[in-house]
DNA sequence: CCCTAAACGAGACGGTACGTCCCGTCTTATG
DNA sequence: CATAAGACGGGACGTACCGTCTCGTTTAGGG
């Protein structure tokens, strides 16, 4: 049995869950709008027709609040079942694409993210909200072949983990690379001629070491 | 011949040369201290010993100053001659790696990337200053890998830029995801078992197109 | 009756009221120690121990800030009763030089006024604030006089008005001129003489029309 | 005898004339489309079609400048000989009138008054340039009226030079403050008045003494 | 007739203040 | 207690001028 959580002496005029809410989507609204620079709180809150202290109150500033808005994009990442592993990752990885290519991900994340490299619990996070919670991705996809018989079960476990961690940094890096900064669309023929180059060279790899 | 170059008429006081010079090492000081987000124009101006007009006269603003600062630094880049392809990449990943790693590259890549996408000269900017200008390491060390006979002479030059690029998108979005997302070092073994599966996955999918 | 004040719905926090008195006293402190041509908001700001915009949100500018801290001085003027017309002159236009030869009124008056030449609602400021609040003292002198038997009850209006613009001016005007432009005394004795010609002529003129 | 000046070496390119002034009426361009608080240097350089530099080889700052500009004005007034002493200060006081009402004197010459509360030097700059030079008026005036025995010679030099300021103090402060502090034209019926009440005043306190 | 030295135009320079924007905190009254 | 409203102290922005400087060019005497 889950135990209660420990109740912070719930008195006074409990805290707006709608409240919550209009935040979050006010601040994607305005990603879009204007960008993770020119977006102040100030302005959200006018947005989210609610006062400055609302959001204060919620989150310790502007970046916190981005990653909790830009981390709701990324649930949508579905593993779907196309057959074969190599459509499975086509397809998720097209997906994952799709988000990064919407203005409100594009602008927010990359920003998020630049901060990070000088606050350490901005980037657990973003770790914990964002890029741990997408790793089931990976895991789920490499069942799905083992019981298709196209991966053999892994018999190192620290293996296994390094080679999640090298697949996820290259897949997000390189779609991340090519949408944002070399400005070209991940599109389907892109994802298809990435994953073989990945499934090549990870199977390669397997085999050699 | 070359036809001597469109003089424009160079009246009044010249800029100082020593001015630039002085604002560009300032910028990357104040990124080491500051990061990207703290660093402000007035402390660049100060630390350069000049006046805030001065970088303004030159430049449009921190964006376009942190990527002329930046720039700068991967112009140390060389392709090692280490007698093979997968020892030469493996040379200049670890190169890029370990400008990566610089707190001055760390803070200040990210930020203008994420502010590239709002601002297409931002990022034509970037893609020429930083980008492109790399893109010469791919060519040298293909160059070198078919002089050795590694790799044969490409048939179809679409292909062969399309592989140029998709190796870049590959190579630089996978070491700075690891560096700045998943905050581990990219450090000699990494990028062994990376190179493996990079030059497996290429020579696969060169053979089963 | 008095109808009430119509409330402009006295929402969030209301304005300091120590601030404003705050404010006015550091202009006058600035305006002895700089004059108004070095006098800055930013300065201002600082003795009084606010932000800037805190001045900003009550005042337009340097102008209107200075307009208001000098009319306080000027509420100092008190028409005394010594006794004769002459003597009430006397007294009141020794007082006025007297507040003239301070530095925080000689300094600031002349420039708001300067700039009022180009600026008809900073001239209405004045008028409204310094100018016509003392013709009190004129409207006071005459009545006084008048119940001495000093002066006959006036009996055109328009000509008693036109009158009062007229001391208005020839007084201030003389005052201020031998203040500033002539960088002389207005003392007891030059007021004497300035007195006796002013009513002699006054009085002569109402004789002779 | 005269020693002969300290001629400073006179090599080198000399001055140009066209340019001290056209500088000048650059000046009074500027003061009369911008007013004394938003004239630059550089805005005059441009209309004198002139650097700026040769603006501060000639003058220390705008100050300077400008009392410059506004002294050539005054040397247009001359005292019109129209029979009586009444008629001839009507005269001359109209004319002075029509000066202060012109943008470029207006605007220009409180705001050096302003200034020269606290620097002496440019006060003792207006003083010779302005007033001290409009003195002649006076003199021209009292001595015309002598001939024609409206006025009695001055016995007493020292009581005659106090009276000479005294007049010039009421003239022009009277007129000053009707121009630019009350806002009202100071046209002929004002001035017939304002000069029968000065007159009236003069005559009884030269006989009453 | 050239030489020389100052004046000149142009515009970059180190600075100061501007007036605005936003931050994150606070102080009200209201729910 | 949470909330809407908005004032507050603070800090950076990007701009406008200041008065000085450093260039290359022009221009009148004096030798």
């Amino acid at each position: 049995m889950q135990s209660p959580p420990p109740v912070p002496r719930a008195t006074g005029r409990p805290r707006s869950a709608a409240a919550d809410a209009a935040i979050l989507a006010a601040t994607r609204e305005a990603l879009v709008e204007l960008g993770w620079s020119k977006l102040t709180l100030g302005d959200v809150a006018a947005r989210a027709a609610v006062a400055k202290t609302t959001i204060y109150r919620r989150w310790p500033g502007k970046n916190e609040l981005v990653v909790d808005a830009v981390a709701e994009l990324f649930d949508e990442l579905r593993l779907p079942d196309r057959g074969t592993l190599a459509a499975d990752i086509e397809g998720v990885v097209l997906q994952f694409a799709a988000i990064l290519a919407r203005p409100e991900a594009k602008s927010g994340l990359m920003a998020v993210v630049a901060e990070s490299t000088r606050d350490d619990a901005l980037r657990e996070r973003i770790r914990a909200s964002i890029v741990d919670r997408q790793k089931r991705l990976v895991l789920e996809g490499r069942a799905r072949a083992q019981a298709r018989g196209e991966l053999p079960p892994e018999s190192d476990p620290g293996e296994a983990s390094r080679t999640v961690d090298l697949i996820f940094d290259v897949v997000a890096g390189a779609v991340v690379h090519r949408t944002l900064v070399s400005a070209e669309p991940a599109d389907e023929e892109w994802v298809r001629g990435f994953t073989r180059v990945l499934l090549l060279g990870l199977a390669g790899a397997s085999q050699t070491v």
